[in-house]
RNA sequence: AGGGGUGUCGCCAAGUUGGUAAGGCACAAGGUUUUGAUCCUUGCAUGCGUUGGUUCGAGUCCAGCCACCCCUGCCA
């Protein structure tokens, strides 16, 4: 485990008693779109955290925003979380749960004179808030009277104000040089239905002023956060510090006692980049829109749930995140780092299988006609607890058109004519005669078996190459969807290439059927993962796969370095 | 032009009082191997954006410069 700035702090935290010993975090997000893994970093990274120092983390739906949010996003959210490994700590948490608490926290700001209802248009305050190098200008209803003030924002809630007529904002500075800072807006008006506080508000709190007092609801000690809030930090701060403390104490769910009730501080870190993908909610939502993906959970998606029906497991998905690390600097990370962490732990737990994937029959003439027998191979080269599994040889068998070349490459060590190959688990044969079709392709090799290598290695002479194999007879038809990556350019994002959508990898999804599976994978699980051997890891896609018809999505191929070689 | 950040190997990323550059991925070369897989071994920054300075000694301290990212939603 490699240390990083977040970690330091909090044991500097611990070690100075900041918090009693206490680690609280929680993982916010809002229910606008479905999780991907740039939210599994920050997963791991508070879930984790919280792990690590006895402390817990909450989950809490950001939900102020209704006009983009469902219950549907939350409920895919919840599922993505637990899917990853990590159970959050007691009930569920929503904002939109504080609405009445944040609305009298805005009360007190009024009369503190901390807080004033505006009446500028939306444009107007744009206007009146200048730029990022010329200083704002005062709103002219900065100045109303507290009792003003008090009895407008009572009608905003009451609902006696359309949309954008009035606001409530933190009076703090207009000459901020951080324009956060320059008298932000914390209640907008929005007549809209909440998913979960239904119609009871008229008025929705702003991010800025919800989740710093949201954060010291739940006594969180950490609060983690990405980059770009960096800039709202001071706002974090002047929120929580304006107010009562005792009065944020005592709307707490009450963890710690007043002297040890510390305000939650705000640490950011950089978020995840891929490269190969996009991860940005917008762009993703848009694929999905516009169809140019099949929906949230397609497999070419950076989606938590695209990466599960992909066949990555959590433990992959988690090592990826640890194996990343959390630092400050913006960093775009290879798509190879992904790759290796599914295909070390699936090198572990997968059982081994074989499936052809584009057949080409082979008759091995000297084997008894009508004749067969039942071959055993171990699931697992190492793991030999894994058991064994029974497969048939015969006498008509399929080897995949790709491990035959009748003018074979240099160093090549697959089947060709007149050379000998190793049928994996079974015996070595030998290519005698090709037949073709009309246009000239080989559909057809006519070989010879030597009956004394079965488990053995020939006397006198080394075969090198194993290629994989089913029988003819008794393989199962399946579908195998060849996945790759969605993106054919590095940097999708990259502006001088024009729009992200115009470098889609036309290739990302390959459909083949005709597959040949050998028969044990007839009673294969949703979600079951295989190691093809020679070809890559693939899962039982959980939704399309029936019983008649079973459909695997190749997860990652294996590494191959022949592909290097021969190329 | 203002504010806030970041710059350590092709990609991530450690480096906590200045003491002489972890680790992972990728890559390369060997070895094992009935998966050209896995596994094992070895190699891979006299260099830490840059220029100066302080010091016996600087990635770590100081100053200047350069590059890139974020900020002008009643989004989060």
């Amino acid at each position: 485990m490699t240390s990083n700035f977040i970690r330091h702090i909090i044991e500097q935290d611990l070690h100075s008693g900041k918090h009693a010993g206490r680690v609280q975090t929680r993982f916010p997000p809002e229910p606008n779109g479905f999780l991907h893994i740039g939210h599994a970093k920050s997963i791991c990274l508070n879930f984790g955290t919280a792990q690590a120092n006895d402390g817990r983390c909450n989950l809490r739906f950001d939900d102020t925003n209704p006009e983009k949010e469902s219950q549907e996003f939350i409920n895919s959210i919840m599922a993505d979380i637990q899917w990853l490994g990590f159970s959050w700590s007691g009930e569920i948490r929503y904002a939109s749960s504080y609405f009445e608490a944040l609305f009298e926290f805005a009360l007190q700001l009024i009369r503190a004179g901390k807080a004033y209802v505006c009446s500028l248009t939306p444009e107007q305050a744009r206007e009146y808030r200048g730029n990022l190098t010329s200083p704002g200008r005062e709103s002219p209803y900065r100045n109303r009277s507290i009792k003003e003030n008090l009895d407008l924002f009572i009608r905003m809630r009451a609902g006696e104000f359309s949309d954008g007529t009035h606001s409530l904002r933190a009076r703090i500075d207009m000459a901020s040089p951080n324009i956060n800072m320059r008298d932000p807006v914390i209640y907008r008006i929005r007549h809209v239905e909440h998913h979960q506080t239904g119609a009871q508000w008229p008025i929705y709190p702003m991010y800025d002023y919800a989740h710093c007092i949201s954060d010291a609801i739940e006594c969180i000690t950490h609060s983690l956060c990405t980059l770009e809030f960096e800039d709202h930090r001071p706002l974090y701060d002047w929120i929580l510090q304006n107010l009562d403390k005792s009065s944020l104490h005592a709307a707490s769910d009450g963890v710690t006692t007043e002297a040890e009730y510390v305000l939650p501080r705000q640490i950011e870190f950089a978020r995840l980049n891929i490269n190969y993908t996009v991860m940005s909610k917008r762009k993703l939502k848009e694929l999905v829109i516009q169809g140019f993906v099949n929906g949230w959970d397609d497999p070419r998606m950076p989606t938590l749930s695209g990466l599960r029906r992909r066949g990555y497991t959590p433990a992959s998905i988690r090592n990826f995140c640890e194996r990343v690390g959390i630092s400050r600097s913006e960093s775009v990370v290879d798509v190879g780092m992904l790759e290796h962490s599914i295909r070390e732990d699936l090198d572990r737990s997968s059982p081994r299988a074989m499936c052809v994937l584009r057949p080409l029959k082979v008759t091995l003439r000297n084997y008894p006609q009508g004749a067969s027998e039942t071959l055993i191979l171990p699931c697992h080269p190492k793991e030999t607890s894994m058991g064994a599994r029974e497969l048939p040889f015969g006498r008509e068998l399929f080897i995949d058109a790709a491990d035959f070349e009748e003018v074979p490459p240099p160093q090549y060590k697959r089947l060709s004519p007149g050379a000998e190959v190793r049928l994996r688990g079974a015996y070595v044969i030998r290519c005698e005669e090709i037949v073709k079709d009309a246009s000239g392709q080989p559909v057809e090799l006519i070989c010879s078996y030597d009956n004394a290598t079965l488990g053995v290695n020939p006397q006198g002479r080394k075969v090198a190459g194993v290629i994989h194999w089913v029988p003819a007879g008794e393989a199962l038809d399946v579908e195998v969807r060849i996945y790759d990556r969605l993106f054919s350019k590095e940097n999708p994002d990259d502006k001088n290439g024009g729009d992200y959508k115009e470098c889609l990898n036309p290739d990302s999804l390959l459909v083949m059927t005709g597959c040949k599976a050998e028969p044990s994978l007839r009673t294969a699980l949703p979600e079951a993962s295989f190691q093809f051997e020679r070809e890559g890891y693939f899962c039982v896609d959980r939704l399309d796969s029936t019983a008649d018809r079973m459909v695997f999505n190749r997860t990652v191929t294996l590494r191959d370095s022949w592909a290097k070689i021969s190329s």
